[in-house]
DNA sequence: TAACCGTGGCA
DNA sequence: TTGCCAAGGTT
């Protein structure tokens, strides 16, 4: 870490911060579901949710996941199509699929005892820095750092540290920062404190700094240029694809669903079939039941456009026109491609917009009968 | 290093 | 409406 954080640092009354910061969060922590008991599982769970999610959100999905999957037990064991239907909605699909097979790696290699040291622990899938740092602290009383976008913000005001938080390199800087300043007497009250702050005081735009528990300790309130902290570069736009797309019917009202590949976007979820559409050409129907015919071999006939629907990613925007249609011939199922009742679809995982879609339809038939 | 990977809420 | 965000990790 650069002199300057350093020097910050050595003039702060380490001690008092710390219990100025503990004392505040022993007070006004928030009752969270996963605050209720130290189980690493849990822990873990719960971490995993909450990477770039928040808390409201979360709620419900920790407690329906950890009514369904209770131990490390009941995830490795459980079929992965359950555990999506259960993830379904929260995004970020390749965390829940990365936590089952380290929940598996962990009853195979450590017994069933989620490790507690920062080298195991970080080896397994989807455990980056924070994450095991969060469990360590939390779990298991470890003084390790647990840094993540609150703590970057909270500390950059703190210690007037203006490296940009957008790159990646630069959370090595506040790591060692919370080396310095971590309570070893309670390293989970600590790190958990440090996030709730940036949650409930420290926040991106209009911290408060009247009801800041440190404001005696932060530089940047001190030169009042805490609105300008923390320095963090832009990201670009996501760029657009159109799409069309097409819930289609055989003649015994069963509905065409494929499952998407098991890397990339929305990996492993199902969806109503759809392909990019070339603008250049821009006969959405055309170009659809091709795809249709060469892909599945199904012969359809594509009919009235039910809606449009727009799905925003973090890099890619989808526009999807949606439209029903008809197969005509039968069609070979297999592990990807399924033929089911409309009343069996609610078994399987679905991305938000292929949700909406199927309400679409729903609402099409409404009109027509 | 930066791109990839979801979703819903809010100024 | 648009951009930005929210307890990041993987490639």
């Amino acid at each position: 870490m650069s002199k300057i954080h350093l020097e910050t640092i050595e003039k702060m009354d380490i001690k008092s911060f710390q219990q100025d910061l503990i004392s505040w969060f022993e007070r006004e922590q928030r009752n969270l579901p996963w605050r209720n008991e130290r189980d690493p599982y849990k822990v873990w769970v719960s971490e995993i949710m909450l990477q770039q999610t928040r808390v409201e959100t979360v709620i419900p999905y920790y407690n329906r996941f950890i009514e369904q999957f209770p131990t490390i037990d009941a995830l490795a064991e459980a079929d992965e199509e359950k555990v999506l239907k259960v993830w379904e909605g929260l995004g970020y699909y390749s965390r829940v699929r990365n936590l089952q097979e380290a929940v598996r790696e962990v009853k195979e290699v450590y017994g069933g005892k989620v490790p507690d040291t920062r080298e195991e622990i970080a080896s397994l899938k989807g455990i980056g820095p924070y994450t095991a740092g969060a469990i360590l602290s939390i779990a298991y009383g470890v003084p390790e750092p647990a840094v993540d976008g609150n703590v970057m913000r909270v500390l950059s005001r703190i210690l007037t540290i203006w490296e940009d938080i957008a790159r990646q390199a630069t959370r090595k800087i506040f790591e060692e920062a919370v080396r310095m300043l971590i309570s070893h007497q309670n390293p989970s009250y600590f790190n958990q404190a440090l996030m709730e702050l940036g949650a409930m005081i420290c926040t991106p735009t209009s911290p408060s700094c009247l009801l800041c528990p440190v404001r005696e300790h932060c530089q940047a309130f001190h030169e009042g240029v805490q609105e300008n902290l923390p320095v963090k570069t832009k990201k670009k736009k996501p760029k657009n694809v159109q799409l069309a797309a097409a819930v289609l019917t055989d003649q015994d009202g069963n509905i065409l669903i494929h499952k998407r590949p098991s890397s990339g976007l929305l990996a492993n979820l199902w969806e109503f079939p759809n392909t990019e559409i070339n603008l250049t050409i821009k006969n959405d129907k055309q170009q659809l039941s091709q795809f249709l015919k060469s892909e599945y071999g199904a012969d359809t006939i594509i009919r009235e456009p039910i809606g449009q629907i727009e799905h925003v990613f973090s890099h890619v925007v989808w526009n999807i026109n949606v439209y029903k249609g008809t197969i005509l011939n039968n069609l070979k199922q297999n592990n990807d491609l399924r033929l089911v009742s409309p009343d069996h679809l609610k078994e399987f995982a679905f991305p938000v917009s292929h949700q909406k879609m199927f309400m679409q339809f729903l609402e099409s038939k409404g009109k027509t009968l």
